[in-house]
DNA sequence: ATGACTCGTACGACGAGA
């Protein structure tokens, strides 16, 4: 099983792009985030002609995920369910029904797309909505899955773990996405049954899957590496082999994020195809 | 060259991204 997560942001301007990065890297479950776009625009066909089922949660302008899949999709939740207080009252007072969660079993795999809120600076209210949905992800987990079954949540966690995944610790001392509630948000999280897969794969620092569009920063390497795929543990005994696709920050219009993929041992993982 | 921000909304800047 070969998985990837991508955030494309704007699916509309990157759809060459993706359909493109499909048919190279031929992965069977591809997670997108930041797709900008709303349910009944979401480009259905050309995704069904390449032989994926798709599951979209957006509407339009910010956010929106979805779940690309080759090998099945069944069981499509979004977001954290009315329970967990999906639709409710903002910071800024309005309905905070923002699409940034959707999950699916594939091929046997229970597979989760994230966008977790960016936090713009530590000072903002946004930092603590961050936060609180991190949290809210968590409590979700414990009350809808399980560790011992394979389950992988992919996307852009908007948290680089730790100073391995900076171009420059010094430079990112009092903003967002390396603080330390953030990365213990993270650790948090990743405690309750969850590895990082590429971490098992690389434990080299500069590796990077986000770079800034301004100032030459991918050409000169100055990234954070904020898209995760996070597996429980029969997984992380399967992972094979992956990679954080640099060729598709190249090029034109290329989103300013790269795709990471990881392969699994179907067989090791218990992966039903 | 991998090359100096991009996107959605809307038609003029501006909010948001990270």
């Amino acid at each position: 099983m070969r998985l990837a997560t991508w955030n494309v942001n704007s699916l509309k301007v990157r759809l060459p792009r993706v359909e493109e990065w499909l048919a190279y890297a031929q992965p069977d479950v591809l997670c997108l985030q930041e797709t900008k776009i709303a349910d009944a625009a979401f480009p259905t066909m050309p995704f069904a002609a390449l032989g994926y089922e798709v599951a979209h949660h957006g509407d339009g302008r910010w956010n929106g995920v979805a779940i690309l899949s080759r090998v099945g999709l069944e069981h499509v939740t979004e977001g954290f369910g009315p329970a967990a207080g999906e639709v409710g009252v903002s910071l800024a007072g309005e309905v905070a029904a923002e699409r940034r969660l959707l999950a699916a079993t594939c091929g046997g795999m229970r597979v989760v797309t994230v966008y977790v809120p960016n936090g713009r600076s530590l000072d903002h209210e946004q930092f603590a909505a961050k936060l609180d949905w991190l949290g809210r992800l968590q409590a979700w987990l414990a009350t809808s899955a399980s560790p011992d079954v394979p389950l992988a949540i992919c996307g852009d966690f908007n948290v680089a773990p730790d100073d391995r995944d900076v171009y420059d610790p010094r430079l990112y001392v009092g903003t967002t996405h390396t603080s330390p509630a953030e990365r213990e948000a993270l650790a948090s999280l990743e405690s309750w049954g969850l590895e990082d897969a590429f971490r098992l794969l690389y434990p080299q620092d500069r590796l990077f899957t986000w770079w800034d569009y301004r100032a030459g920063d991918f050409h000169n390497h100055r990234g954070m590496r904020i898209d995760l795929v996070l597996v429980t543990r029969p997984l992380a005994a399967a992972v094979r082999w992956g990679l954080i696709d640099r060729n598709a920050r190249k090029g034109k219009q290329p989103s300013d994020h790269a795709p990471l993929l990881i392969d699994f041992d179907d067989r090791m993982a218990g992966l039903g195809r």
